[in-house]
DNA sequence: TTGACAAATCTAACGATGTTAAATAATCTT
DNA sequence: AAGATTATTTAACATCGTTAGATTTGTCAA
């Protein structure tokens, strides 16, 4: 009985070739730009196809979201195996953390709006819509950093959550504000970044 | 002819009966959620009537969202009357301006996220949709403000824009974070931005 | 007062959107 | 081959912001 097995290939191939006409959709023209509609004239199927995949446009998402935000996380854990190898200096990590980040937002702008701007209603759905977790993780990796940072520092990590979390929040204020406000007249992108990172680092050290 | 006037007057009232109809919904359900058949609704009359008073959604809530954001103006603008007359430091008052920009976005999440947290999309459009300048003059404030500290520490305000964009930067990230993230396991809110500003203020102070 | 003109408002509808119900086609199981 | 399950489609619903066009209301001059 391969039969099942054929039909389950071919279910997941048209899984993922919804998702990629989305994210194709997506990245060029953001999210609600990507009608269903226009992802089912893409892939020449009809729009409640899509229903029969993902339960809403939100799940659709969600997934697209989670799989890039796993190349942060891969990016983040291989900077924290750098420093348990001993190899550079926790702060200098934390630093390179803070930019990765930014620099990682700036260049998915629309997988970064819809996992950390845009309000997300999941009190009013059932659960746990995926996007939670997604964010939890990614948040997660920086907050390691400052523990390993700060143990390196006070040998406790005490404090960790608040830091982590306001160094962040700080973060993701650059990111977010350079993505959604293209009209403000802005200092240069790298010098404004260069700026928070510089007044940030200098703030957790003391 | 004081009929015309009279006109006028009524002409004035009902755009501020809309104003006021807009507001409340807005204020308790978020501006996706107030919709204009509600608001029309909620004062009797039918929604086109809205668009002969504003020209779309968006302008309706432009309005709105500055008239708010002038309290805002209001209060950095007595900070820095406070620090003019001598009466304390400029630092002190520069963290004050933060914390106060914090708060007045927790207290108006709605306002708060039109203005500064979805997306403008005014170059679509004709031109200067007021957003625009209502968020150039809430930063506007905080800038001098970050100008006269560096004046008074370092005798020139070079790099007063870096670094008053920094700042704004990060106080946005805190703000936006706690009005649209609703799930995250944050620590206390009161914690979480002491510890922002402390990082702040230490770092912009070496 | 009345009739023309303008201003204000309404009814009806358009074109999108996400989404669902119900009918149909395709495939698998027996 | 018949019946059951899975996959897909057609048609439609409920909303949304918004507009066109008719209609009422108000103003002002003859």
């Amino acid at each position: 009985m391969g039969t099942k097995e054929r039909r389950e290939k071919h279910k997941e191939g048209l899984r993922q070739l919804i998702l990629d006409a989305a994210i194709e959709l997506f990245v060029t023209e953001g999210y609600e730009s990507t009608t269903m509609r226009k992802i089912a004239e893409k892939i020449d199927y009809s729009p409640p196809t899509i229903y029969f995949y993902f339960r809403d446009k939100a799940e659709l998402f969600d997934n697209i979201c989670a799989e890039t935000f796993g190349k942060l996380d891969q990016q983040m854990e291989l900077l924290r195996a750098e420093v348990a190898t001993e190899k550079s200096e926790p702060l200098v990590n934390l630093e390179k953390a803070l930019r990765g980040y930014i620099d990682f937002g700036l260049r998915h702008p629309n997988h970064y709006t819809v996992t950390f701007i845009l309000t997300s209603e999941f009190e009013a759905n059932g659960g746990e819509s995926r996007k939670k977790t997604t964010g939890l993780k990614t948040f997660g990796c920086m907050r390691q950093m400052v523990a390993e940072y700060l143990i390196s520092k006070n040998g406790t990590d005490v404090g960790v959550e608040e830091t982590s979390q306001a160094l962040w929040a700080a973060i993701h204020g650059v990111t977010s504000l350079l993505i959604t406000q293209k009209g403000f007249p802005f200092v240069e992108q790298k010098m404004l970044i260069n700026k928070l990172v510089e007044i940030l680092i200098k703030g957790v050290r003391n």
